[in-house]
DNA sequence: CAGTTAAGATTACAGGTGTAATCTTAACTT
DNA sequence: AAGTTAAGATTACACCTGTAATCTTAACTG
């Protein structure tokens, strides 16, 4: 129930946002990028379930795999928890820091200011 | 050296960042919200030595710790960090989502207007 | 000086995580 | 049917972390 995704663990939940169910073995395919042994990802699979943010269906001797939790929900306390650890849950600041030490295009930034008037409402 | 500052340990340095150098007793005091053992602090102390976050200067027999890493550039890690992991890099995103999910009072988005301004330079 | 404190050092211990290897066994192959 | 594969289950193991308790010993107290 409160058990939590680990770092690891989020690149797998990504591959099956992507794209689920899925048996281990195109789970591991689309990991390998992160260079990671079949048994380690195979690994992972087995503790997301036992966590329950993953389910699987059978099919024959092997499992497809699919998300039990929304990504949208996932990123949302994420983020939460980034806010509160990092900056005390002053959003103005963390805001801030992003804004002014990443480059951001002029779209990117005009953007921005759309989203803020719509906010003012 | 690449030893990272964990949960816990990260509210001892922002104790020591708005203040040092602090004894482990007065670090302990300013701490009391966290409801931790003196003696958990005490470790924490400890290991964040041995990590080489923080360091002391030695007064009779008891330390008198300080940081030794800024909290800025800890910050801005720990926002990279967190903006790779989650959003994979995009800024933008990570943006729109803090300013659509969180209530932002109309001073707070008036400084941010005024903070993507500055940005378009 | 002897006893008591209390500071830091060391030890403890379980649960999570990264990283696999080994075990079991159902399914596929010949 | 017998052998081989390969999928998931189980086991392994070290390091990190949270959470302290115990050990040592220098400093303070009377």
């Amino acid at each position: 129930m409160s058990n939590r995704v680990s770092e690891s663990e989020q690149f797998v939940m990504e591959v099956l946002w992507q794209e689920s169910p899925l048996s281990s073995q195109e789970v591991v395919e689309r990991l390998k990028a992160q260079d990671w042994n079949e048994k380690t990802v195979k690994t992972f699979l087995n503790r997301m379930i036992k966590k329950g943010v993953i389910g699987f269906e059978t099919q024959g001797r092997k499992y497809l795999y699919y998300p039990n939790i929304e990504r949208e929900e996932f990123i949302q306390q994420e983020s939460n928890g980034f806010l509160d650890k990092v900056f005390k849950g002053n959003v103005k600041e963390l805001l801030a820091t992003f804004v002014q030490n990443k480059q951001l295009s002029k779209q990117e930034l005009d953007y921005l200011k759309t989203l803020l008037d719509k906010e003012q409402g």
